[in-house]
DNA sequence: CCGCATCCCGGCCGATACTG
DNA sequence: CAGTATCGGCCGGGATGCGG
């Protein structure tokens, strides 16, 4: 399902046969969007605007502890990534709403995996065991 | 399938008839482990861990342009998330090997939901437009 | 081989003040 | 209401060198 050649060969594959070079990686595609959307506040304004379309301040008043300055660059960013489109109402005074554009929307399905995951597992993280450095005995080792 | 009374009620859900508060976006969870693997490496080590095990100067080649530094920073972050065990062999010299833990292992497949995502629609992201800021007519907008 | 310590820089992000 | 401008702190992250 994930196997297209497009430098994903599916994560949960087995192992494949030809380790594909470095380089490969480099440009991993899900490391581009988990870049894109893995700042400070990217998720949360997504999952806002996954409910419905949002005002400006709507947004500012609704994901407390955003600043002006951040919430308008993490609107930025996400406009010109295309996935929320943005509009404005010439009105006095102005308005302008947010909304998750479809590109947007569709982003919201591998977003919901992701939050199932947390959901079932998240409470395994953070702090899984301080000491299981699982040391061998001498001999067995590879090296 | 998303839906736990967790926090997280289904992202693609319709919009739900009680707003949630915005405290409960501030701690989202979807956020936290975005943050947690949205730096600049993590995602690379998982995906070369995603494979097979793999010693410490493997992965530093693996990836081109990590320094160590950031390769150890990273490993151990893993480690004290739970997502990868490391494995230690007291020859000499000594070898360690970093293997995806089975909740690391678990979270490829939301993260293959992520690179379907990528695969398909990945090229529309970047510059999906520069001026599409739709301006309406006065009169039609909300204030 | 594995990994920590130090130095340093650039960008992220918050606070504040100002504009149409 | 919906931004923009500027300053400054903090921290991610690269280079280098040392230790076990």
């Amino acid at each position: 399902m994930s196997d297209t050649n497009t430098g994903v060969p599916s994560l949960v594959g087995a192992p494949l046969p030809s380790p594909v070079p470095a380089d490969e990686y480099e440009r991993c595609p899900v490391t581009e969007v988990v870049r894109r959307i893995g700042d400070k506040w990217t998720m949360l304004v997504i999952v806002l605007l996954g409910r419905r379309a949002h005002r400006f301040n709507e947004l500012h008043r609704g994901i407390e502890g955003i600043s002006q300055r951040m919430l308008t660059r993490t609107l930025r960013a996400l406009e010109s990534d295309g996935l929320v489109d943005r509009q404005v109402f010439p009105t006095v005074p102005p308005s302008v709403e947010y909304r998750l554009s479809p590109l947007g929307r569709s982003l919201l399905t591998p977003l919901s995996a992701l939050a199932d995951w947390v959901v079932e597992h998240g409470d395994e993280l953070g702090r899984a065991g301080g000491t299981e450095t699982d040391v061998v005995g001498p001999g067995g080792g590879p090296a």
